[in-house]
DNA sequence: CTTCTGACA
DNA sequence: TGTCAGTA
């Protein structure tokens, strides 16, 4: 597997997410300076990608080849973030719901 | 590794 | 507009 830090996320150099994405290291950047990603930064300024910024840029890669411009795959990103949080805040409603009411389920 | 600039389809 | 090469 990938190395992990102690917080428990893999960390990849701008070079190998490159690489595994199939796109250029400039692309990436490009990305990163409208909006698209945030990766973790060393003190010395060098860009560190997790697990999950490496999902971003695999779904970027998808997003333009289904022929969205950047400012597009911006908001789909953004709408995606604030559709996973609603799902994680009505899992959690539903449960409350139901230990309160056990002979209402779904 | 970083940033910026310019050429190309 | 997005990609890629070259540079400081």
């Amino acid at each position: 597997m990938a190395n992990r830090n102690s917080t428990g996320r893999g960390l990849y150099a701008i070079s190998v997410v490159a690489e595994l994405v199939g796109t250029g290291q400039q692309n990436i950047r490009l990305y990163e300076r409208r909006g698209l990603l945030t990766p973790e930064r060393t003190d010395g300024g060098t860009r560190q990608y997790s697990e999950s910024d490496l999902a971003v840029l695999r779904r970027i890669a998808e997003l333009l080849d289904e022929g969205l411009n950047l400012a597009g795959v911006a908001k789909v990103l953004e709408l995606e973030l604030d559709n996973a949080r609603l799902r994680r805040q009505l899992k959690l409603a539903r449960a409350r719901a139901r230990s309160a009411r056990p002979d209402d389920g779904d």
